[in-house]
DNA sequence: CCTTAACTTCACAAATTTCTGAAAGAAGCG
DNA sequence: CGCTTCTTTCAGAAATTTGTGAAGTTAAGG
């Protein structure tokens, strides 16, 4: 009889990693059970998971799984997938997406520039605090640039190193 | 007479700005009160204030001032020096020393790397779980190498665009 | 030494966040 | 159409986080 795509694998170890990188993420300041919910998509062999899948490995209600996912998808995290002929949702994390989701904060860093500007024009170009502020600003617009040709050379990088021919 | 060396400062305007842009640091994951002496000292002109400047501007007792500023100089976000002949302390952020924290997550960095790498073994690494896993520390791998560059970089960059001669 | 000015710690109150159960809403399937 | 299966929403309970006042600690200055 054909196994389970999950079998084989040892439930307890695969939780306790679950629950550690979770722990990290949220110390970093995602919401705890969006990290959770995020961290058993990373382990997952499929790279998809039902909500009723999530439930069960993380012991919560549909309702929690239904706002983390909501908020994993609104930051790209995920994607939502409906299977089709079922209202059974599967949510998925691709491998090439989610961290590129970490660095394109584009509308972030924007917002963030937004309020560092206008922070100088209260404080006036030419104060201290004003200079000080200014040269915060040029770093995030520097950021934001470099973060673009970074994620080049990984995706490169990463081809070369795990799709060696 | 000599103004102080705030004076002519909207107080208004300047705490407007303090407020949006801790906001924005608090949407981030940083804590509150962390988030608003940080900006109140990033936009102060001297670039450093006392405990009791801070609690002034903020309106907030010393016991939350002090907690908040044990967590930014631990991050080496601010540094604390003592005003000589004084038990009064002064809290600094330098210009330059502050978004380097930013990137100097090494310590960080490298606690997930060691939680993904414990994942890799749990999951094994011939799995499609491992594997997934497995880019995702490669990834931060790649990333930590190339934020010690970036910030190199960035300092070339900021010393032609702020101390032109 | 004693006083006093500052900072820190701690127990607790207040505010906020997080999760749940229940009810309502969609969507396949007969 | 109505039944059934899943997901979402929402009000409120529970847990966590955050800030305060008061007491405690440290060190300068007499």
């Amino acid at each position: 009889m054909m196994e389970p795509s999950e079998a084989g694998r040892d439930p307890e170890a695969v939780s306790k990693f679950v629950e550690a990188f979770a722990a990290q993420l949220v110390e970093a300041g995602m919401q705890r059970m969006a990290a959770r919910v995020f961290a058993a998509l990373l382990a997952s062999d499929s790279g998809t998971m039902s909500s009723a899948e999530l439930g069960e490995q993380l012991q919560v209600s549909p309702a929690a799984i239904s706002g983390a996912v909501r908020y994993l998808a609104q930051v790209h995290m995920v994607s939502r997938e409906r299977e089709p002929g079922s209202r059974r949702e599967r949510y998925r994390v691709h491998s090439d997406q989610w961290y590129e989701a970490l660095t394109n904060r584009d509308a972030i860093l924007r917002r963030w520039g937004m309020t560092l500007r206008e922070g100088v024009d209260s404080l006036g170009a030419a104060t201290p605090g004003g200079r000080r502020v200014a040269e915060t600003l040029a770093f995030f617009e520097y950021l934001e640039g470099e973060l673009g040709l970074l994620m080049e050379r990984w995706r490169e990088h990463r081809d070369r190193t795990f799709r060696t021919p």
